[in-house]
RNA sequence: GGGCGAUUAGCUCAGUUGGCUAGAGCACCUCGUUUACACCGAGGGGGUCGUAGGUUCGACUCCUACAUCGCCCACCA
């Protein structure tokens, strides 16, 4: 007999069971040739980041795949780590640097980074206990930092070996630019906003031509018109000059097919300077570019009484002067699309600048005998299956994004990041690449070295997440045995951002895949299916405080029931109360079971052979045995939400609502109880691992629940038979229950009961205590067959007949209209029934066991009838 | 412009290679202090499965269009 509250009280618990567990080290595997490995690295949070919902589902979701298969037995490792998020940081530290009146520039880089530094070390551990407040059983003592001194090396190790292959180069292009970040962004680092916005109609010389941005008008070189468009024909690759608010230039006319002669006049201007598709165009023709905004987003020098204007300052002085001088035709109103930062929500400047790229398209691994390029082998690996991604759906988004994708640029002009490893010689202008920084030059020996000042892009880190943070650049034991990892589980919102880059950078950098399968999980999202965002606090639900209120086991349920990989789920608070109702469910069931158990039977190993008694036993156990194999399966194949609703159902709707009752009775067995609770905590410890482990204590284990085996399905324990019997007695338990409550009988009343059970009568005999308790007989007769019974309420199947002879109170209007209902109901069944039945095609088609199925449900459909017929004859 | 997803009860969603008269939770209605749990129990109402065609003996499930909503990608100035 144990004592146990009431009702479950997280908070009481998970702190200190969490402290259990990683002080038993059972996060922590060791490496085991004996054992198979299963590898999760955990996508770095970023290490100024709080935890949101996004961090709550992908921390639920690894926990339960890295707690199942430590159950399995597998070396389980899920390495955990944060991320240095180079621009996102460096802004935040800024922003709070501005409400000082200070500027990065005012401290300088070396007393600007040690700032950031600071602010990094305490933000990082509020993320870090918030992981664990969300019970992940994640290694800390593997834990890694994208700045950390192995990872840095990792980073320049690459860098070089990338220089040396040639894949890395230094090059002028045209870039994104933030001008508020100063500093470049990749392609997909850009995002684009609908703006209400105006479309100026230029009289160009010989031309007219529409443009969104006159003001690049005073970088214009050139002029591209479609090369079949007939209007231009006669002008293709002549000179022009055109007259201007600076006094006239010079373009030339080229043809191109990138313009649409539909669209405005067919005619292009052409900023090569400041537009990604001009360009384009210039190189393609030859043109030179003419650089006129600078980084500030501002006018350059060479922009006479506009320099150091703004961009859109500048706009609307030279509309004003154009349409002073007659050089605007009209002026339209237009929707379009803006390129602005993805961090800040800055209006992107393209401009031309040096930069560092990787080349994507130069074949430089090495494969089967063939060179490839990275580009390829991203896209082969994927495409051969070594690479699945889950949903399948996604792998056609991958391979349109890799085939299309250009040189990545990876610097950025920030401070807070891995600077690049190039040294620069004062004196003879050499450049030096290496892994470690040198003392003086290799060419002339001089000691005046400076390094570039640029940093690398976030995701050039990231990108060697899965082998940096095994120790790689040094061939360590856990590199070899724990890469590839098994899954990479994240967000399909950075399937581009982090896992094509990580595909990239492994197969080119050590000749491996990084991962085996992505699983990708969808957004969570408000009720309405709003996207939270911080800007509207309203809309945001806080994991941290939805821990506090309903426990972590129940957030955990509630993120992963009803989720589907790739698509988006839906939370609100009422559901994760609803959660937090099942884990107290399962509390109180186990606190009957305790309640009911003495020591012996907690110490005793189950024996099936004795400790399963009766039919009720056998029904449990059978359907426990299914559990743990629909369980299994779905956890293998990633449907955790589906394993999870059938422990669910299992455990509310069998166990509770029919073996527990059934073991007030005259059946209670503490052995079976003890053993159909402990498999089901087993199976439930990957999604609930908080309760379960906390229940676990009273079972007098060893071991704890973390590190138990997980159930193996046993066919020896399956008792069809007993089950079919069983479901016999719910459904006459149930039948009674219905009737009952139609005819208004209290609940406390007593009734009498006349069942006439054929060849059933010996089980329901047998059955009698539990028959009577649960749908409250007072008197019960059981014959095998007899006389219908008068005034009595009549439930009639195949199997059974049951007359409750309730006499004055049944309303026998009330009892009539029961039976015609019924009637109808059976009857629209028969036809559908026997009209499939008739059907040679469907006699002829369908499997003989659907045929046979069919066959026997027209037959009791038909019996039902007969009987319900013949009573309803009375009336 | 291209691609993807969603559309099932008032709400949120299941429905696994086509085969019970379509299920669950929440909400709603009726009843309830029976040996864990009112964070509970018993019972109940509620759906022409977005629309229109097609394939099939049989379609919520497969195919084709369309509609609505949402997401992603793209250099239309």
């Amino acid at each position: 007999m144990k004592e146990i509250e009431k009702a479950y009280e997280a908070k009481q618990f998970e702190d200190s069971i969490y402290k259990q567990w990683e002080e038993s080290g059972a996060f922590t595997p060791k490496v085991d040739q004996d054992k198979p490995s299963f590898t999760i690295s955990m996508p770095p949070p970023n290490a100024t980041g709080t935890l949101h919902l996004g961090h709550a589902s992908m921390l639920a979701i690894q926990d339960i795949m890295i707690r199942y298969k430590r159950m399995q037995g597998y070396s389980a490792l899920w390495l955990p780590g944060t991320d240095h998020a180079g621009i996102a940081t460096q802004n935040r530290v800024e922003k709070n640097l501005a409400e000082e009146g200070k500027s990065r520039h005012d401290l300088g880089r070396k007393d600007f980074l040690k700032e950031v530094d600071k602010f990094v070390d305490t933000s990082r551990n509020t993320i870090k206990s918030q992981i664990r407040k969300m019970g992940s059983s994640c290694d800390w003592t593997r834990e890694r930092f994208t700045l950390d001194e192995g990872l840095s090396k990792a980073v320049r190790t690459m860098f070089t070996k990338m220089y040396k292959d040639g894949l890395i180069y230094k090059g002028d292009r045209i870039v994104n630019w933030c001008p508020r970040c100063s500093s470049t962004l990749a392609d997909d680092e850009v995002e684009y906003k609908e703006v209400k916005d105006k479309l100026y109609w230029l009289k160009y010389g010989p031309f007219t031509l529409a443009t969104t941005r006159p003001e690049t008008k005073l970088g214009d070189t050139a002029v591209a018109v479609h090369p079949d468009d007939a209007r231009y024909k006669e002008m293709i690759g002549k000179k022009y000059m055109i007259p201007g608010v600076l006094g006239d230039f010079e373009i030339t006319v080229v043809a191109d097919k990138e313009v649409d002669p539909e669209f405005g006049s067919g005619a292009v201007k052409v900023t090569p300077a400041h537009s990604f598709t001009d360009f384009e165009i210039a190189k393609r023709h030859g043109i030179k570019s003419k650089s006129v905004i600078d980084e500030e987003g501002k006018m350059k020098d060479n922009c006479g009484k506009y320099a150091g204007m703004t961009t859109t300052e500048c706009r609307k002085e030279i509309v004003k002067d154009m349409e002073k001088m007659g050089l605007m035709e009209k002026i339209e109103d237009y929707d379009h699309k803006l390129s602005i930062c993805y961090r800040c929500k800055t209006t992107i400047e393209p401009l031309i600048s040096k930069q560092w790229f990787v080349a994507v398209d130069k074949p430089v691994i090495e494969h089967e005998g063939k060179m490839k390029t990275i580009k390829e082998r991203s896209i082969e690996v994927v495409r051969n299956g070594e690479i699945e991604i889950i949903p399948e759906r996604f792998n056609k988004t991958y391979f349109n994004w890799m085939e299309n994708l250009h040189d990545w640029c990876i610097s950025r002009q920030i401070w807070y990041g891995h600077q690049i490893p190039v040294w620069y010689c004062s004196d003879c202008d050499e450049e030096i690449v290496a892994e470690d920084a040198p003392s003086k030059c290799t060419k002339c020996d001089s000691k005046n070295l400076k390094q570039d000042p640029d940093t690398l892009d976030t995701w050039f880190s990231s990108g060697l997440w899965t082998f940096s943070t095994l120790g790689w650049p040094e061939e360590t034991e856990d590199l070899k045995y724990f890469h590839p990892t098994s899954v990479l589980e994240t967000g399909y919102d950075i399937l581009f951002f982090w896992i094509a880059r990580m595909i990239v950078m492994t197969t080119y950098g050590i000749n491996q895949i990084p991962f085996e399968k992505v699983y990708l999980h969808g957004l969570i999202r408000t009720r309405d299916g709003q996207k939270m965002s911080k800007s509207k606090p309203e809309t945001c639900i806080d994991p941290l405080d939805m821990i506090k209120q309903y426990g972590t086991d129940a957030l955990r349920l509630s993120m992963v029931i009803g989720a589907t990989p790739g698509n988006d789920l839906r939370l609100y608070e009422e559901k994760i109360a609803g959660y937090r109702n099942f884990v107290n469910k399962i509390w109180n069931a186990s606190r009957f079971s305790l309640m009911n158990v003495e020591d012996e039977h907690l110490e005793t190993e189950f024996d099936p052979k004795k400790h399963i008694v009766s039919k009720a036993d056998k029904w449990i156990i059978t359907k426990l045995q299914y559990l743990i194999k629909d369980t299994t399966e779905n956890m293998e194949k990633f449907h955790f939400s589906e394993a999870g609703t059938k422990i669910y159902n299992f455990t509310w709707g069998e166990l509770c609502d029919w073996y527990v009752e059934l073991s007030k009775g005259e059946h209670l067995n503490p052995h079976v109880l003890v053993y159909v609770l402990k498999n089901l905590l087993k199976l439930l410890h990957p999604f609930i691992p908080f309760v379960t482990e906390v229940l676990w204590k009273n079972f007098k284990e060893d071991k704890m629940l973390i590190e138990a085996d997980w159930p193996e399905f046993d066919k020896e324990l399956l008792f069809n038979t007993e089950v079919e019997e069983m479901e016999l007695l719910h459904q006459i338990i149930s039948d009674i229950r219905s009737a009952r409550a139609e005819h208004a009988v209290e609940p406390v009343k007593q009734v009498h009961a006349v069942i006439y059970a054929g060849k059933h009568k010996d089980f329901l005999e047998e059955k009698r205590e539990p028959l009577m308790r649960m749908a409250r007989i007072g008197e019960l007769e059981i014959f095998e067959k007899g006389e219908k019974l008068d005034r009595a309420i009549a439930l009639l199947t195949p199997h059974y007949e049951v007359y409750l002879p309730l006499h004055e109170l049944i309303d026998p209007d009330k009892e009539k209209k029961r039976l015609e209902k019924e009637l109808d109901n059976l009857k629209g069944f028969e036809k559908t029934l026997s009209g499939k039945l008739s059907n040679d095609g469907f006699l002829n088609s369908a499997p003989p066991e659907v045929v046979d199925k069919e066959k026997r449900r027209l037959k009791e459909t038909q019996e039902s009838l007969k009987k319900i017929e013949g009573e309803l004859a009375h009336f």
